[in-house]
DNA sequence: CTAGTCACG
DNA sequence: ACGTACGTGACTAGC
């Protein structure tokens, strides 16, 4: 039997809208409802396997049903703009799928269904309607299956109805659904019904008399007497009503069913769509990847001596630019892709140690020539080719897709490829998923495929970003900030930070003891065996069992995070207990056990700086983040002193004061604030004085931290919800603070509402240097998205121009220790901190070149001033 | 693979 | 009325 799957188009798209959160492609197009619309019908599809479907849509927006009585329209909210602009990128991707789209002036989309469910009931298909509304419920019958999809935050669940479920569930037959209907109303429909009939008299007055006809035929003998009434007076209306409630079964559709047979749904075209969309989960969908790249570059293989020799002397001659990708695992080179014109790849494979070292001379000494060397990933390629600072034709594309656009997550050879060719390329995942690279991968045509792309976008792409970086004024950052960064990125990863993996064995054992004597305490209390580390299981201890009060706070059950848990932890000395315990755990997991897992052979971390994550221009760190050791609580703190100079050596850390406060007062000119730096006096105090008018020798120490608060949430997008919550006042207390503030430093307050208005305006903010951030939020019609984009536009020129000024910070101090041929080497940047192992007969001159390096990196209309110590460990250097 | 929690600036 | 501070990464539990 044949089957055939009708899709109530804009119903799905709304269920799915509203049932996933906000999602976004790298265009900043939404694709929430579309991904979801898919989800569903990829599911129904799997239970039901039809042979047949189509997807219809009214031809007007849902919101304004039934426009021809069009006074009762009005009470839906407009469509949100997120969900309109996804109704025709929907119908794309329905088109891509060669599914058949059915809509037609003057009907709505249930009419069209109702019409083609019947059309394939008589030709004998077996018929599921799938929609979100409960009108379809009045097309079931014992063929026509009718299916609810319902989005929780569960997944996914769907109500099935035939004819015979209608009835169990309502009491009534789909064809008496239409007459209920028309007697109640919908208001969400538009549709009035009689007034002063709800569903409970609607659903008594149909089990009595089965129709709307039959009850207005014997309208003399209804009871109550108000019901009686009401009906009498508004006949017309229950009539109306119920035409509007019944979906047509004859519309004119010159359509037929075969139209509708299923095919090729997985096709180039629609694998296309998901990928521009990001819909990574459903390519898998598409089996083995078979589309033809529009890049498909000649790829040589260069396997023996004679053939590598010659690539150097005949196609390494008269280039001007070369895409490198160097092939390496685990510090072994194993061979070397490059790209010498659109069209032409070779892969160099079965380097010896003579052919590597030619091959790196060659390309080192052919940039210094003039020639542009064109890499996706420059720190990673560093290991392999010794280029430094001063070859200026070797350019890193990954970093420049950054700056052009620091919000994506990704600016691998696909991504860039998409950005700026309008290419669609298969990823590395796709190509050799988890397949590990080893000499036999030369052999093997997608590994090869993949070594091609990687140098061969970069080449494609190279020229392009510079001139992109040329237009949007940031060519000067990227070459005189980030291209020095990647290399001194490199020089601290290189060097690494040495850690005594003894000293956080023995802190291990002691934090450990303590724990489980907490362990058995915070069971004891509780009175049975569970495991403390699972919030839900604690969740349900503490809230439920011990019946101690605090609510529930996330969706899937009782929140038990510290700000919770402080609120009570004098109801009982469990809660202490746990806190304690998850500090413990935090401390011996992450840093304590955690970290000793990092350190190499040479007693070293050598983490990762990743240049190219975050939206502001900051650094981050990985594997492990060394950028957030524990400062604040003296236990955790202690963990700094597992980390140790060489022999020899000593630490001299150095960390800027305020910097962000000084970049504020610098980029919005306020000359009351910039005063204070320039005085040299304690900005906390001088705020708490100006705030609340005090003078400034009698500034309690509550007073000073509040307006120390007040100036971090300056920094942070002020709102007066964070920081009362931050200070534990009111919102009235806190938006007086902030008041107060603003009427202190008058110029703050009018850059910071600049920027908001700027990245209305522009869709990006900039810092000092020049670096953007997008904020795509502020166009958002949602409030709690928008407010979030006001607070982006504020911090985003503060915390970027700190994060573009302790770059050059960083490099200048790294470049001077070098070019001075000094053995000290900077090897950690956490934000506005720099530590250099220092020599011990270097220290006066290190301590110097970092207070000139960190305090001479801007220019700025306000010191920039720094904190400079020494010590033995990261713990007293601090 | 996501959510919750918590470490840092 | 909406329901929050800005920027990160690692670990654990539990699907």
């Amino acid at each position: 039997m044949k089957k055939i799957l009708l899709i109530d188009g804009h119903s799905i798209l709304n269920r799915a809208f509203y049932g996933l959160p906000d999602l976004t492609n790298y265009e900043g197009l939404h694709t929430n409802a579309v991904l979801g619309f898919l989800n569903i019908i990829f599911k129904i599809m799997d239970e039901e396997k039809p042979d047949h479907m189509c997807v219809a849509f009214d031809v007007h927006e849902p919101t304004f049903r039934h426009l021809k009585y069009s006074a009762y329209k009005g009470t839906r909210k407009p469509m949100p703009e997120e969900l309109r602009e996804q109704v025709p990128l929907m119908k794309e991707v329905l088109t891509a799928m060669h599914v058949t789209i059915v809509e037609k002036g003057g009907y709505e989309a249930d009419d069209i269904i109702g019409t083609i469910s019947r059309m394939a009931e008589r030709n004998g298909y077996a018929t599921v309607i799938v929609s979100g509304d409960r009108d379809l419920l009045q097309l079931a019958t014992d063929t026509i299956l009718v299916r609810i999809p319902k989005t929780k935050a569960s997944g996914t669940t769907i109500e099935n109805y035939y004819a015979k479920d209608v009835v169990e569930a309502y009491g009534v037959t789909p064809v008496q659904f239409i007459d209920m209907k028309g007697l109640m109303g919908d208001t969400s429909d538009n549709i009035p019904g009689v007034p002063g009939i709800g569903e409970k008299t609607a659903a008594k007055l149909m089990i009595e008399y089965g129709s709307m006809e039959n009850i207005l035929d014997h309208l003399d003998t209804v009871k109550p007497p108000r019901v009686q009434k009401n009906l009498t007076e508004n006949m017309d209306l229950a009539v109306m009503s119920k035409d509007l409630a019944t979906i047509k079964l004859d519309c004119e559709l010159d359509i037929s069913l075969d139209e509708m047979t299923i095919e090729s749904l997985f096709n180039d075209d629609s694998y296309k769509i998901f990928k521009r969309l990001g819909f990574n989960s459903l390519l898998k969908k598409f089996g083995t990847v078979t589309e033809t790249a529009e890049i498909d570059p000649v790829i040589t293989l260069l396997e023996t001596t004679e053939q590598i020799d010659g690539f150097l002397a005949d196609k390494m001659k008269n280039i001007d630019k070369i895409g490198l990708y160097p092939i390496w695992k685990d510090g072994t080179l194993f061979g070397l892709s490059a790209a010498i014109s659109d069209k032409e790849v070779y892969i160099l494979s079965n380097l010896n140690g003579m052919e590597h070292d030619r091959l790196t001379e060659n390309i080192v000494s052919a940039t210094r020539n003039g020639m542009q060397i064109d890499i996706l990933d420059l720190k990673e390629a560093l290991s392999v080719f010794p280029f430094d600072e001063s070859d200026t034709k070797v350019h890193d594309i990954g970093v420049a897709a950054y700056l052009l656009n620091p919000m994506e997550d990704v600016y691998s050879y696909d991504a860039v490829a998409r950005d700026y060719l309008g290419a669609t390329l298969p990823s590395e995942k796709e190509l050799v998923g988890k397949d590990e690279l080893n000499l036999f991968s030369f052999a093997n045509e997608t590994f090869q495929k993949l070594f091609a792309y990687k140098a061969l976008i970069p080449y494609l792409v190279g020229d392009l970003l510079m001139e992109h970086l040329e237009k949007q004024e940031m060519f000067t950052l990227y070459n005189e900030i980030e291209m020095p960064t990647v290399y001194t990125l490199y020089d601290m990863e290189h060097r690494g930070i040495r850690v005594d993996r003894k000293a956080l064995d023995d802190y291990s054992v002691k934090l450990q003891s303590r724990i489980d004597d907490l362990h058995t305490d915070i069971i004891g209390y509780a009175g049975k065996e569970f495991n403390i580390n699972s919030p839900k299981q604690l969740g349900v201890i503490l809230f439920e069992d011990m019946g101690l009060s605090g609510g529930k706070k996330t969706k899937t059950g009782y929140s038990t995070s510290v700000d919770v848990l402080e609120k009570i932890k004098n109801d009982h000395p469990i809660i202490p207990a746990i806190l304690e315990y998850r500090q413990l755990t935090k401390l011996n997991s992450t840093y304590a056990q955690g970290l000793t897992a990092y350190i190499s052979e040479d007693g070293r971390i050598h983490g990762t700086f990743n240049q190219t994550i975050t939206a502001t221009g900051r650094i981050s760190s990985t594997d492990p983040n060394l950028q957030n050791i524990p400062m604040k609580l003296e236990l955790g703190r202690l963990i700094r002193k597992a980390f140790i100079p060489e022999d020899g050596y000593v630490f001299v850390d150095a960390d800027y004061s305020q910097i962000e406060l000084r970049v504020l007062a610098h980029l919005s000119g306020d000359q009351v604030m910039q005063n204070a730096f320039l005085n040299h006096v304690d900005i906390h105090a001088t705020t708490a004085s100006e705030v609340f008018d005090v003078p400034i020798d009698q500034v309690t120490s509550l007073q000073r931290r509040n307006a120390k608060a007040v100036n971090f949430g300056i920094v942070y997008g002020i709102s007066a919800f964070g920081l009362s919550e931050d200070l534990g006042i009111s919102r009235k207390e806190a938006a007086d603070y902030i008041e107060k503030y603003f009427a202190t430093y008058k110029n703050i307050k009018s850059f910071l509402d600049r920027q908001v208005e700027e990245a209305k305006a522009d869709g990006v903010v900039r810092t000092m240097f020049g670096r953007i951030r997008p904020v795509p939020e502020l166009r958002s019609s949602n409030f709690m998205t928008r407010s979030f984009g006001e607070r982006v536009a504020m911090n985003s020129p503060i915390q970027g121009t700190a994060a573009d000024i302790i770059k050059i910070a960083m490099f200048r101090v790294n470049m001077e220790l070098k070019k001075r041929g000094l053995k000290s080497r900077l090897i950690l940047q956490i934000h506005d901190e720099l530590l250099v192992e220092t020599a011990k007969d270097e220290i006066d001159i290190v301590k110097e070149i970092m207070e000139k390096e960190m305090m001479g990196a801007a220019d700025m209309a306000v010191p920039l001033e720094i904190g400079i110590s020494e010590g033995d460990n990261w713990y007293d250097a601090k």
